[in-house]
DNA sequence: ACTATCTCCAAAAGCGCTTTCATCATCCCA
DNA sequence: TGGGATGATGAAAGCGCTTTTGGAGATAGT
């Protein structure tokens, strides 16, 4: 059916090893075998069988991108794109494929995992934003196959990561509030399980305490990462005696929500209340008014992660936790003074 | 190392063939011989080597999805992971692993396809949006690999694809307006080499022509799926001495852009101008006001093509042309009476 | 001229699995 | 009781490739 190297040999005139040593360009072979080898497979289209391949040399030169499960899933509706492109990227400058699996709960994700690395599919694996004592990671570890998180894991503090400064990066966005005059700051969280959440509670807090202003607990109010999460937050926030009159907000989606819920009862944005935001998603440029925004180099956090398992598959040593740098784009949410283009 | 199917006989005190019967329930194998092997395999933590298995079966178990080059990105930006969770619904449900590659270029795409097929790597591809004149489905046919498009392909009309009815979505778009008593429409379209975009035209104008309403093309404008796209072509369509005060707009991102252009000018949406749109991406509902768009079920998009590639794989007869129902979700953007909530 | 070294290549084994073919019990019915 | 079914298993070949081993011929050293 299919040409094989069995086929290419005959024709070359060579033995099949022969064949084998050129594709690898193995430098002990002549010149004019070479040659004469790759004319043969070029006119009979020769591709060689991958799954041959694989199955002697114990390596598929593909790497798994483990999804997580549905509930976490809206994180990531709107960078995982971008985050996947980056991870496409610069497998396919390694010349790696990009498998992609997941599963509806804990159990199937497991079994998953266990079928792709026990039955040699895969040479590596990428997690993406993975909650407390993820039973896949601890499985990870014990196999010793390579892997990298994105995002770091809250119980796992030594494994390989690649994530942003949260902690900074929410410093730093509280801090572009308080240079604004705003005294008083809250702030819509996401779900306390992910590393991500705890550390931008914290950079929050830790500007607040810099600058000498209070943080207040009811000020704070724990959402998930959804459109009405962000609403429902708000309502709850602005509806105290003496509400905020800034809020730092998890990410942007949950600040489409926010924008919309505070537009409803009559606030204007940021005259009112302004707002910052995290992970800069294409739309947030489009609201009325355009968020500021952390952007967190979404394809770059991809391309990364990427790197990191290629090194650990290549036995390079390698910085267990990568940081990706973060830039607060500024916009008109979070202007005292307004200005139009 | 890793523990075989030979360690499992052994321990069992089977031979190798009957381990492998077992494990693919084979009938003519004794229910206390299999009771014994499975044990086995469980107390060794027996995963079968897929490389092996592939290579034997001629078979991998994966279904290539195949990115479509970046200048073609934009439109899939907010859809994509609906679309991939689609995919993986079903290819999960079938057992079945999802491969994702893509190129820079044409040729690069091109020839990444062909190492996947020819290498064995795959049982079947995906491919999203294709345009016109697209190598990879001359190539595709010629082998013979199961395939499905995405979105219907200009030049290939006979090639498996799951689609939506866009001329009929596109009329019920332009019918909405016009019931709704607009009677000077405009189109912001996309790139005219998608056989989305034609689709959506011919609706738009078979509607207007069925109303008796004037076809003005200085009121259609090809745009690109970018933000800016939207933003521009909605510049030059209001320009004219006489604009329309209602108009279709392509895809959601696009009229993202439309929108805001427009209350940049000052138009009153929907008072001034009405807006109707396409793809419903979740966003659609957050902006200011939220906009009338056209859900095309984004998730069984997915779902459905992959499940044409296994009917393929499995021999089984499909429709060669898959429609997924579209569903016109109204929003405050198209209503003449503004009614709040 | 004879051995030592080097270069290039072929033969063959083996990766872990499936599958064909053969074998051996067992069973049924004449 | 014997012979053809039938049922359960084993032996062995082979999927397409890589890699080890070893050998033939050329080149160099003494």
């Amino acid at each position: 059916m299919s040409v094989t190297i069995k086929d290419v040999a005959k024709k070359a005139g060579v033995s099949p090893s022969t064949v084998s040593r050129v594709i690898a360009e193995h430098p002990r072979i002549s010149l004019e075998t070479s040659r004469r080898v790759k004319e043969i497979m070029e006119e009979l289209g020769y591709h060689p069988n991958l799954m041959a391949k694989s199955l002697v040399s114990r390596t598929t030169r593909t790497i798994a991108v483990i999804l997580p499960k549905p509930a976490e899933e809206l994180l990531l509706n709107f960078f995982f794109y971008e985050l996947i492109r980056g991870v496409l990227a610069q497998l396919t400058r390694a010349g790696y494929d990009l498998l992609m699996a997941g599963g509806s709960n804990e159990q199937e994700e497991l079994e998953t995992v266990t079928r792709l690395v026990r039955g040699g599919r895969v040479d590596g694996l990428l997690l993406l934003y993975s909650r407390s004592s993820d039973p896949i990671i601890s499985f990870l570890r014990k196999e010793k196959v390579p892997f990298a998180l994105i995002g770091r894991s809250l119980d796992y503090e030594d494994v390989p990561s690649v994530d942003n400064d949260n902690v900074q990066a929410a410093y730093d966005a509280t801090n572009h509030l308080i240079a604004q005059g705003q005294k008083r700051i809250g702030f819509v969280s996401g779900p306390t399980k992910l590393a991500m959440t705890q550390d931008r509670m914290a950079g929050y807090s830790k500007a607040l305490v810099d600058a000498g202003l209070p943080v207040k607990q009811s000020w704070i109010v724990e959402g998930e990462f959804l459109l009405e999460s962000g609403y429902r937050a708000m309502a709850s926030i602005m509806s105290q005696p003496e509400p905020p009159t800034a809020l730092v907000v998890i990410d942007d989606v949950v600040a489409f929500g926010v924008l919309k819920g505070l537009a409803e009862l009559g606030y204007r944005i940021p005259q009112d209340v302004a707002i910052v935001s995290f992970n800069n998603i294409a739309l947030s440029e489009l609201t009325m008014p355009p968020i500021t925004s952390v952007d967190v180099g979404t394809y770059q956090l991809g391309y990364t992660a990427s790197q990191m398992v290629l090194r650990m598959i290549q036995q390079v040593e390698i910085t267990t936790r990568q940081i990706i740098p973060h830039r607060l784009v500024v916009r008109e949410s979070s202007l005292r003074t307004v200005t139009h283009v």
